[in-house]
DNA sequence: CCTCGAATGTGTACGTCGTACACTCTATGT
DNA sequence: ACATAGAGTGTACGACGTACACATTCGAGG
């Protein structure tokens, strides 16, 4: 990545390359790269990569149209936000907004893992991303809170949603990391992973056990997990409950 | 990094170098790349840059100490880890146990601005990560919670924590990107970063632009910044709060 | 229809990273 | 004093992002 030699400033400030008259265009880069980072995980994202899978034999015709990967980065991140509706102002039942808001966002994530670990790359500063942010904040502006109460009431909605799909993303990885075949496997894991385990009569984390034997134990392949959106539900109502009595 | 490769297993699963007979050291080692990450960012953390500054004039050297570099960060995060004191059992006051814990490692978090951008990227079966992990399971099911509730919980505080630290440190490295002169770039970036800021009479952000003035017209050079923990101390609260009515 | 110039794609190459492999050096037990 | 395991070094490879010069392609004016 870009490192630190010139931290490379939002793509919005560079303009948008004039309208084509053939070749390549945003849009379909922006489309590629998505598709290659939801199928291969954000490691796998890659200008090479890029370039290789829209026929393009190297990755320098990309560079005149997103600049760098950074911008391609915010490229993608402002793609998938546009991805979750976010309405034009606050309505009757601040709730039930950002309820709907904090679902849409995550099922955008559910749909691209690398979102959540791609956001903490760049600045979050893309329309969309604003756009959103305004109307967080416009909700609890317009329940009477000053603005720096708004912002903090963001931030920790914003968070959650972000950190679940970042644990979601690090178990997805955890799957993959090896191919498991049954619970023997799990028994070693279990026991290796989490050092200091102690005597099989007294564990020394017992519930950490149990918690990593329920999680292998599942079927690596189950369709959809309901449990996931439960959990997630909970946290999130668990949130709002605590925002509400302060407001 | 390690990228798909062969996704290192956690460290611990590697036998500790036997006693040392001279040279180097995992402790040293640790210390170097802690030191070196504390003042350059996660950026910085290099292993050449960690040979180097242990004298070693190759990284080869940390190799028969850490494995890979994966190993390395695991090493760092168990370290940092332990700089948050976990009590051996729950006390009497769930609720004061869990908001020191918080706020132990949320100082932490601040004195390694690094670990927020690390942790996400190794899986977290660190011993001292597992312990205050099993300590906050065994509070919420001396709570009488089930397991699954008490996994929950612990996620939603410990992403509340890593979430905050890890904006913090994006917001550090706004402050890096470039040196501000005075309120004229100020106006520049905050019309510039969030686009279609629309006419000056009707911005189209309004509270999104009186944040990022009020953020950057801050004195970026202010020794401490005390807002930062009352704002935190506001999310984890609320973040209690809406817990607590659950028990 | 041909040609010219701007817009677009390509090749090559550099510097950085993690790290494999073979090598040399060092300190210790005999 | 010397053999030997334990430790550090040098060299090198492949992947990455990307700068720069070059080749190619298209659309407009003669």
């Amino acid at each position: 990545m870009s490192a630190q030699g010139t931290p490379t400033p939002p793509i919005w400030l560079l303009p948008e390359p004039p309208e084509r008259r053939w070749g390549l265009g945003r849009a379909e880069i922006v489309r590629t790269a998505i598709a290659i980072a939801d199928s291969g995980g954000s490691d796998a994202l890659t200008m090479r990569a890029v370039a290789k899978e829209l026929g393009s034999s190297t990755p320098m015709s990309l560079y005149r149209y997103v600049h760098n990967k950074d911008g391609l980065v915010d490229l993608m991140l402002d793609a998938a936000n546009a991805e979750v509706t976010t309405p034009e102002k606050p309505g009757e039942d601040w709730r039930a907004d950002l309820t709907r808001l904090s679902h849409d966002s995550w099922t955008m994530m559910k749909r691209h893992p690398w979102f959540a670990e791609l956001v903490h790359q760049r600045p979050p500063a893309g329309p969309h991303a604003s756009r959103r942010q305004e109307f967080v904040l416009s909700t609890f502006v317009g329940l009477g809170q000053d603005l720096s109460a708004a912002v903090s009431y963001h931030r920790l909605l914003d968070g959650y949603v972000v950190g679940q799909a970042l644990q979601r993303s690090e178990e997805m990885k955890m799957w993959q990391r090896q191919g498991f075949r049954g619970l023997d496997d799990v028994q070693e894991l279990a026991g290796a992973w989490f050092v200091d385990v102690g005597s099989d009569a007294e564990p020394r984390f017992p519930l950490l056990e149990r918690v990593v034997k329920d999680f292998l134990g599942a079927d690596p392949h189950a369709p959809a997990t309901p449990a996931e959106d439960v959990q997630f539900t909970l946290g999130l109502d668990c949130l709002l409950d605590g925002i509400s009595t302060r407001l």
